[in-house]
DNA sequence: ATAATTTGACCTAG
DNA sequence: CTAGGTCAAATTAT
């Protein structure tokens, strides 16, 4: 290797070392100033940090050695040897028979020598995530699997252009085990597609929009939404404790509704079958000051157990009711069996697609 | 209609 | 054998 590259070599990796450094020192001055300091400034500021670190991943990967010093960066592969694109002719990809298939364990043997990178992504409240979620490609989810010991499943994605432009680049997404807010994003390779990088034309990868879900159940958008698919989806048996009679009505909320709050963000389960009922409650003052008893509802639900982490390989199990709520700190995991109508209370899980018709048909 | 996701089956490394 | 990664048919979204 020649003196001259080495040493821009170095230069470069030392201007982005520093880059790093003063992006610290910046978020570290503006968090000492904790008036003005606004979850914007720290997303973007995450936002200059990996991206400052990912040129600098990428820069060693594919030029050194060298190990790579970032927390962030936790795995560094060889230099990317596979410069195969030499147009020979892979047999059609559809169909793919034995042969085939061989091909492509031969392939992904290859790709272990491409390089591999983890980057943390944090939820957001004020913005719905942190970090480079959206890295202006777009992915294809292609499979899913329950990892042992891990509280939640791990996604697979691979470039949504691996056929069209022949691009192999994929990645994982695993949510983190103490921190739900956080997940651990894998990269494998690189991308050789050329897509549109504009992250505005490009709003759809697939953990994107699971994050902002998140994003939403946060801000209270959420509860809005939520209010909203409540309202048009789901039917509200009025439905009286020393009553068996269930009569379906429209449920409506009160006009001064403006979205649930914390004292009344509360649900719980009334019953739970092959079609799960969620019940309902709401805070005195949504409701006309009966009885006490008369502020829940049971409201029923055709829900599926499926998405987010809550089907896993296809078995239902009591944590999957959980993931729906999560208890309250004074409330006891008890309630979440078959009939019982408790008036403990749970909060919604972040991670429930309330915002997703299918899910209330 | 096409595109994306879900999910059990399949494959392989360890 | 098991765990993790991938495939691909079925399902769902657009």
């Amino acid at each position: 290797m020649d003196c001259a590259f080495n040493w821009e070599y170095n230069t470069l990796i030392n201007e982005l070392t520093q880059g790093i450094e003063h992006t610290k020192q910046l978020r570290a001055y503006l968090s000492s100033m904790a008036s003005t300091t606004t979850e914007n400034q720290e997303l973007l500021l995450q936002k200059i940090l990996s991206s400052i670190e990912q040129s600098l991943l990428i820069l060693k990967c594919s030029g050194s050695s060298i190990q790579s010093p970032q927390p962030v960066l936790q795995t560094c592969g060889a230099i990317e040897s596979s410069v195969s694109v030499d147009g020979s002719p892979r047999s059609e990809d559809k169909k793919r028979s034995f042969k085939d298939h061989q091909e492509v364990i031969n392939i992904s043997k290859k790709r272990k020598s491409q390089p591999t990178w983890t980057e943390q992504v944090k939820v957001s409240a004020q913005t719905g995530f942190e970090g480079p979620t959206d890295d202006g490609y777009s992915w294809r989810k292609y499979g899913q699997k329950d990892i042992l010991g891990a509280k939640y499943p791990r996604s697979y994605y691979r470039c949504t252009y691996r056929h069209m432009q022949n691009c192999w680049t994929t990645k994982q997404v695993q949510r983190s085990d103490d921190d739900p807010t956080v997940f651990e994003i894998t990269y494998k390779g690189s991308h050789t597609c050329h897509q549109a990088t504009n992250s505005a034309l490009q709003p759809k990868s697939p953990e994107n929009q699971e994050f902002k879900k998140q994003a939403n159940y946060q801000t209270g958008q959420y509860s809005n939404q939520v209010l909203m698919n409540l309202r048009a989806n789901l039917r509200v048996d009025t439905n009286d404790l020393d009553k068996n009679e269930t009569a379906a009505c429209s449920f409506s909320f009160p006009p001064t509704f403006s979205g649930l709050t914390d004292e009344n963000r509360h649900f719980q389960i009334s019953h739970v079958d092959e079609n799960l009922m969620i019940g309902g409650g709401y805070s005195p003052s949504f409701v006309s000051p009966t009885t006490p008893e008369s502020n829940y509802f049971s409201i029923s639900s055709s829900c599926q157990m499926n998405g987010f982490g809550m089907v896993h390989n296809g078995h239902r199990s009591e944590s999957d009711l959980t993931d729906i709520f999560s208890a309250n700190t004074s409330s006891t995991s008890s309630p979440i069996l078959d009939g019982e109508f408790s008036l403990d209370h749970f909060e919604l899980d972040p991670n429930f697609p309330f915002d997703n018709p299918r899910y209330f048909s």
